[in-house]
DNA sequence: TGACGAGTATCAAAGCTTTGATAATGTGCT
DNA sequence: AGCACATTATCAAAGCTTTGATACTCGTCA
């Protein structure tokens, strides 16, 4: 293999990742919540009634994938989806009450890893990762289109 | 919910990890390969002979999930597995000829992707993100643990 | 009016991942 | 020898994700 294991930043990006996702799975979960879905309804609490499409693209999955996110929520009552008054084809979805206070309870849990993230650099640290990270993703995907 | 989004790191490095991925999907797939079967084959290469649960730690899956793309990736003949000569119930693991074409012809196209990222940022950029990671991860940890 | 393109929804297939539980094997300690 | 512990492998169930394909609706433009 051509390229050092050491200096592939990819896997420090998908390791933190994979450990941030790890500590959310715990923290949702006992709002009876996957993380897919708490971000789902994360998304829905501040749009009600967008469509389907919408919501994947705002949760950077396929349109496929947030269907089967939805109608295992539908399913269990925490969001419901009704056909759009005039634009036929399109199914507004918004949170029931149920819903929310799953929401609600997932996100105070859920919030204390951000918190802990958020407090272990200092404001001007956030910056430069957040620039670090928003570069690295430009380049991803400028190196993407030119495969 | 209490946090404002636009403070929550965890999105931007979701969105990182994402736009990595996805990345290299596209890098992979000519090869016939996923990029859990990529992984897996990367670690394969250097590890001969490891067992599954050791090449799930090392891929940072669960071995469960490990048995599923072992099991793909030995119905497709790209690994073999052999008993362990002494110790049973341990199986071996081990690159094929075949896997090992596939997997220097995914790596020479997902290693440009690594290549432009490590392209993107100065050798002391690549250092402070990697240290950010970091501190993020041990933060997440301790976190979760406290949750 | 009619064709076209964009957006939306859905079915199907394949693959990945997790939790939970069970069983077999090897090692170390008593 | 016998027992506890760790590691390994595997079965089952549920959920997430992607690619590919199909169909419907709406707005725009010729």
């Amino acid at each position: 293999m051509g390229m050092p294991a050491e200096e592939r930043l990819g896997l420090d990006i998908k390791r933190a990742e994979q450990e941030l996702i790890a500590a959310k799975q715990i923290a949702v979960r006992p709002a009876g919540l996957t993380v897919p879905q708490y971000a789902t309804l994360y998304v829905l609490a501040d749009n009600p009634g967008i469509s389907a499409a919408a919501l994947a693209r705002a949760c950077l999955v396929t349109p496929q994938a947030m269907t089967v996110v939805l109608k295992n929520l539908e399913t269990r009552g925490l969001v419901e989806r009704t056909p759009h008054p005039w634009h036929g084809n399109v199914l507004e979805t918004r949170l029931t009450d149920t819903g929310r206070i799953a929401l609600e309870e997932a996100d105070e849990r859920a919030v204390r890893i951000e918190q802990a993230i958020a407090d272990e650099l200092t404001a001007e640290e956030r910056d430069t990762l957040r620039s670090l990270l928003r570069r690295c993703g430009t380049a991803i995907d400028r190196a993407s289109s030119q495969l």
